[in-house]
DNA sequence: GAACCGATTGCATACATAGTCATAATTTGC
DNA sequence: GCAAATTATGACTATGTATGCAATCGGTTC
């Protein structure tokens, strides 16, 4: 017997108010034919029995759920739950509701994205998750509009919110060489990371054109285990690097930790370590981080706008690349004068 | 016309497979009764179309709808966000769909809740959100049972999974008493948060069991900011402690920084520093933060294990107190020997 | 007073599925 | 080989809401 105990329905607020339920469903509907005096007497009737529209039934008629899915990679990384409270906010105050995902990485076969398709979502939005061909497919046939948040794509199909991470990337290395550095590192994230990739030819391409030698290159996978791993390889070397720009600041952080307690290094005079993002911590006096900072506000909000646009039928594209700017903070040696 | 585009329905694939369209239902619901070469024939052409059952239909058919709400209050709290990753790991593997919604804190409107709840929600699980009264109304006309996670609730129809904060906060009061401190303080969380006002109880009592004085109390509202403003009024007192308990260790961690960085203080000799949840951020070198684990695997699987009860339509409610463990690093003083 | 018009309202149906009941097909028992 | 038992299938209905269409109603206008 699929009786759910004792649901108030529409139909029991109309045997209250004495109208049909169609009636009901106007009184609910914005815009739909209703004199005001029936709309009262319903809602007061609604009121008084705790009733609400099935979002459930009104998603099934309408074809739409008003349910964004959110596919989730890495929960550990600052800038990313500062996003998802962003969005969070952001969404509930556009009466959306979040259906969370976690979407592994790669190419995995993860099933459960395929159950959370068929929802009807208005868009699907993966943060700091890198496309996969099988995802974008199977988004394609549930007809799902996705927006990639701090990843790029090349299918032209989908729509991107990312930072500039060329330039940021560019302005660290150029802040860095101001300091006098030699001899330089990076630790990148993930090798399927788009942003990751981006960062490192940002940073590669202005030594390049500044003549510095090539940089030292290690894999810290975007956590903070293994950027202190990658940091020990790096200041364990008989020629360790004098300064370090990691692919964000959620390795930028462990690896100033190391340096400074286990070499014993002076960071910001002996070296330079720099991080990407500027999440809250990076501003804490143990840390004094200098990063590039992401607009996560302005980023969520052009997610919202895209969010939008494609309820409203339009299933425009967009590839929005938001500036940043340097915060230069006492991680770094200071720019040498003359 | 609400044609949502090109929807493939049951009816297709039963058109597909030449059967009718309980068929395609039967093919799909495990234990029906339907001939092992029908469901291969209609799975295929399934395959072949893309179809899965819409879960909307699904859930207004059956009255339930798979999906568990997570109440999320503050973000930033680390402890929080590896339980957001360890619930949507082990949701995600039961088949259930997480809808995540903003839970404000205190008795705020709220009204974003109030749609959520229609979704015919499995239950309701508040991450580290003090109970309110009207929530809790609102949950009991929805028919949702409601699950507090890291709070505790007085109400008898509710359950809660929680870490022994008593405990806990006994034995880092006894640590500190057993380093020599003299003049203890505590940093709470926000006012409303029980998870607080059973850690400062325990951290109390133990104290005046001891014959210890009367910590002093600070209010850090379990941020970082606040918490550095706290670390800096108790330093700067004329007598100020010679060991602080934080209710969290996002709290102890900037405790630390501050007691380092501004007051130049060696943390785990002039001043011991504890905290509460032990973080992964609190084993870094530069920290070693002293702190009491709580098993946040094992509260997840617990979890887990209510929701699944309260699926069995057994409206049972527990309530699960997880032990923990102190974990002793330098960030308090060594316990003195003789 | 009849015709008309705009604003409301009710009826019936569609959305996509799961489950009930009756019937058809198949197997089993003897 | 036939009755009985078992299994598999299809027609139908329920879930709760939104909406096209027709009907109603009140107020004009000629």
């Amino acid at each position: 017997m699929p009786s759910p105990k004792e649901a108030v329905t529409a139909f029991d607020v109309a045997r209250e108010a004495g109208v049909s339920q169609s009636a009901v469903s106007r009184a609910f509907t914005p815009g739909a034919s209703i004199a005001a005096p029936t709309r009262q007497r319903i809602v007061a009737a609604a009121e008084k029995l705790g009733y609400r529209p099935n979002p459930l039934a009104r998603s099934l008629m309408h074809g739409r759920s008003n349910i964004i899915g959110i596919g989730v990679g890495d929960l550990a990384n600052p800038f990313f739950v500062q996003t998802l409270q962003l969005l969070s906010a952001a969404l509930d105050g556009a009466g959306l509701q979040m259906m969370l995902f976690p979407a592994r990485q790669a190419e995995t076969p993860e099933p459960s994205i395929h159950d959370v398709l068929h929802y009807r979502l208005d868009a699907l939005v993966l943060l700091s998750v890198s496309p996969s061909s099988r995802l974008a497919e199977q988004c394609r046939r549930a007809q799902v509009p996705v927006i990639h948040y701090n990843r790029r794509t090349t299918a032209s199909d989908a729509s991107f919110v990312v930072g500039d991470n060329l330039r940021g990337a560019r302005t660290i290395a150029a802040h860095l060489l101001a300091g006098g550095h030699q001899r330089l590192a990076f630790i990148a994230g993930t090798p399927e990371s788009s942003t990751s990739a981006e960062r490192q030819a940002g940073f590669f391409d202005l030594l390049a054109e500044r003549g510095a030698d090539t940089p030292l290159v290690e894999c810290g996978h975007y956590t903070a285990e293994e950027s202190m791993a990658a940091t020990r390889r790096l200041l364990h070397r008989v020629d360790p690097p004098d300064a370090i720009f990691c692919a964000n600041d959620t390795m930028a952080l462990p690896a100033i930790t190391v340096a400074r307690h286990e070499f014993g290094l002076d960071v910001g005079r002996d070296i330079s370590i720099a991080g990407f993002d500027d999440v809250p911590m990076a501003a804490w006096p143990g840390f004094a981080l200098t990063s590039y900072s992401q607009p996560a506000p302005f980023m969520v909000a052009e997610t919202l706008r895209l969010i939008q646009a494609l309820r409203a039928e339009l299933d425009s594209h967009e590839q929005i690349i938001a500036e940043g700017a340097l915060v230069v903070r006492g991680s770094t040696r200071p720019v040498k004068v003359g």
